[in-house]
DNA sequence: ATTCCCGACGTTTTT
DNA sequence: CGTCGGGAAT
């Protein structure tokens, strides 16, 4: 009677139709779980439970969102217009947007991404007078963001601060957030910390949402963190339908303050929940399941499920072993090539660890012609001349911007530097003003009488600007700044060979507008910027061009191919450095190759290479995860040249031991090196190019994250690592 | 004020 | 290796 329910297994079909009550659904890799929920979604609505504006349906990435909003649409034949499926941010946004005067700040608030919050901190550090070495703003803002995302407030982290380092980071934290407040800007952070708030303690707009929200639905369920979590306490109704669906072996972003826990305690959460496990895989060859499967038993902080496939037994994983970071492009780039023949590009695709990995494989395939795109990396609009011209828009849109402010106030250039903006500073600080309100009235204030000539050409560009914004449309509205800035001969001029890129960078970015303008018909200038803050390269990645996808293996979660080569399987590397000296870390990593190998449907590769540019040479052994995998499941391939090592150590090479030195790495798999640095322990002198003579007292952890504190004459205690150090050791 | 050069420093992953 | 910031030179 109802074709949602065809073709679904058991347990999808019970998923679908449970909809009253907690719900739990534990989907493996590859079981479905996109179509389940879809169903779901379309299932209450096509059973009338719920008007759509009454569901909330929260994903991870805006990609997803679109595409359950697509296929639910086209599930009941139309479009469901008012259905909110959005990323956890999007939605908070909105809601903020609707109730920011609750929380004292203007509607037209603005959104500061990363960027701008580091750049933020960095102007609070030296505002305090703090030494910007000993307090990296990236790494404060981390604490900051880890703060927020445990809804820790500025006063309660001040207040249970102790210690020098904790304090001073409290005093950022508390200024931090004095200065976005007074930016009327929101971190990343603020839209769900500021959402639980308004949901937790403002009676009427928490009732308002919870009587308005009769089914909530989350995806993802195992990435979310402590104040997600808060915000679906205080968004679930009396009726308690709430239906999470996740997979505790895909969980990979512990390190953003993602808490497994969530998933883990569902039931104890939401007592009466029910629990169902999808655990038939659609998706991989037998061999692929069951070599992601071995892999993963490692863990110990799982539910624990065991994944049928219904597939063939497929060819063994092929492990290549190779000597280096080029020869291992080039092989793999010799596989993708062949496989042509029956595999389409865009069904193919590289997965690596950390970003940086992809540089290899991009020249190898352009080397042969071979279309690729590259996803995430350096997102758009991080790119610094859309990071410009957003500024100004950000300032036309919200004057109370400072951090937009700096950065544009001397770009293009107008001969205002460090001194003129430092008087400017004082003033807005002096009066309690924003800078672009101080040079607003700029000939109020004698302090400007000197560089008035120079401010006034800006006030005026942006007062044109912002009285002209409601009137067309923010495409041609951008390409109007463009012009009037001269920003395309600046950029030309600025730079030989990067100008023509980020010129056409600008171009890209009004072409987005345009296609924004498009397809959201009227709207205002905030609502752009808004989109354009939450959104991410990831979003407008499509499969669908005949073209190799190279990509991370975070970023690649949710996706599937025919091919997949996951490459770069080195201890240090995959697993990280840092992530094997902690248990629970490397629990992590392992999912993270439990999610990379997952995504291939019929073919899996990976690959290791003896040794590895990283700041000079390292050498590296294989990946502890492929010893995991059942050999019999493995097809491993000697490409590796003997002997491998023609190289000469550089300096901090010549700090290992002398194993590496070996000519010949013997045949097959097997190989090591001395992970100390000889030499390198308390007492020995040392000699450091900057810090010149100092003794070594203290030193924690080993190999790579050696780290040494060395007292030097007439300098002090420094805490240093050892591998970034020149460090001779001279007694 | 701007430009250019050098050294320090860091690197995971991203909504 | 690359980026970024500081400092000196123009």
């Amino acid at each position: 009677m109802n074709r949602l329910l065809d073709d679904l297994n058991e347990a999808q079909r019970a998923a679908v139709t449970t909809t009253e009550g907690p719900l739990l659904i534990i989907a493996g890799a590859g079981s479905g779980k996109t179509r389940v929920l879809t169903r779901r979604l379309a299932h209450i609505l096509y059973e009338r439970l719920a008007e759509p504006y009454q569901i909330l349906a929260v994903t991870f990435t805006n990609k997803a969102a679109g595409e359950m909003q697509q296929r639910v649409a086209s599930l009941l034949g139309g479009c469901i217009e008012k259905l909110s499926v959005s990323t956890f941010h999007s939605f908070c946004a909105r809601l903020l947007r609707r109730e920011a005067g609750e929380l004292g700040y203007d509607t037209s608030f603005t959104i500061f991404d990363d960027i701008d919050s580091v750049s933020l901190v960095k102007s609070c550090i030296t505002e305090l007078g703090v030494n910007v070495n000993q307090f990296a703003p990236k790494a404060q803002r981390r604490k900051i963001s880890n703060a927020k995302n445990q809804m820790t407030s500025a006063d309660v982290f001040a207040s249970s601060a102790s210690g020098y380092f904790e304090e001073t980071t409290a005093r950022i934290y508390l200024l931090y957030e004095k200065r976005l407040r007074e930016c009327n800007g929101m971190d990343f952070d603020d839209l769900l910390y500021n959402t639980v708030l308004l949901l937790k303690d403002n009676k009427a707009v928490g009732e308002r949402y919870r009587n308005r929200f009769r089914y909530v639905m989350v995806d993802e369920y195992q990435d979310t963190n402590h104040v997600q979590y808060l915000m679906l306490k205080h968004i679930i109704g009396a009726h308690h339908n709430v239906c999470v669906v996740g997979d505790e072996d895909q969980s990979i972003y512990g390190w953003r303050g993602a808490d497994i826990r969530n998933i883990l305690d569902f039931e104890k959460d939401y007592p009466g929940a029910k629990v169902i496990k999808l655990e038939q895989n659609y998706r991989s060859t037998q061999t692929i399941l069951g070599a992601a499967s071995a892999v993963i038993a490692h863990n110990e902080a799982r539910k624990g499920k065991t994944l049928h496939s219904s597939g063939q037994v497929g060819d063994p994983v092929k492990l290549l072993y190779v000597d280096n970071a080029e020869t291992e492009a080039a092989k793999i780039v010799d596989y993708i090539d062949q496989g042509r023949l029956d595999t389409p590009l865009n069904e193919m695709a590289v997965l690596y660890r950390t970003n940086a990995q992809s540089r290899a494989f991009e020249e190898q395939l352009r080397r042969r012609n071979l279309p690729y795109q590259i996803v995430g990396g350096i997102a758009f609009y991080q790119r610094k001349e859309i990071k410009d011209l957003l500024a100004y828009l950000k300032l036309i849109a919200n004057p109370l911007d400072d951090v937009s402010f700096q950065r544009i106030i001397n770009y293009p250039k107008r001969s205002l530097g460090a001194k003129s903006v430092g008087v400017i500073m004082e003033l807005a600080r002096r009066e309690s003003r924003s800078c672009y309100q101080i040079i607003a009235n700029a000939d109020s204030y004698p302090e400007l009488a000197a560089i008035l000539r120079r401010l006034m050409p800006f006030v005026d560009l942006v007062e044109r600007f912002r009285k002209k914004h409601q009137e067309m449309p923010i495409d041609l509205f951008a390409q109007e700044l463009v012009d009037e800035l001269k920003l395309i001969s600046i950029l030309l001029d600025e730079d030989k060979t990067v100008g023509r890129t980020r010129v056409e960078n600008i171009e890209a970015f009004i072409e987005g507008a345009a296609t924004f303008a498009r397809t959201n018909g009227p709207t205002t200038l905030v609502d752009y910027l808004e989109s354009i803050s939450l959104y991410t390269d990831l979003d407008a990645y499509q499969a669908t061009e005949d073209k190799v996808t190279l990509l991370t293996l975070h970023a690649a979660k949710g996706l599937e191919y025919d091919s997949v080569f996951i490459v770069g399987l080195e201890d240090g590397l995959f697993p990280l450095q840092r992530a094997m000296d902690d248990p629970m870390e490397l629990e992590e990593e392992r999912r993270l190759f439990y999610v990379g190998a997952t995504r291939a449907r019929k073919r899996l590769y990976l690959s290791t290479a003896s040794s590895r540019f990283r700041f000079g040479e390292v050498m590296s052994i294989p990946s502890r995860f492929i010893k995991e995998i059942p050999e019999e499941l493995i097809d491993a391939v000697n490409l590796k040249t003997l002997p491998t090592r023609t190289h000469r150590p550089t300096p901090a090479r010549s700090l290992f031991g002398d194993s590496t030195t070996d000519a010949a790495v013997p045949e097959g798999v097997h190989y090591e090196w001395d992970n100390d640095h000889a030499g390198l322990r308390p007492g020995r002198i040392v000699q450091h190019p900057t810090f010149g003579r100092g003794k070594i007292v203290g030193a924690d952890g080993f190999g790579e994250s050696l780290r040494l504190e060395i007292m030097f004459t007439g300098i002090g205690i420094k805490k240093i690592m050892a591998k970034y150090a020149r460090l001779k050791v001279v007694g």
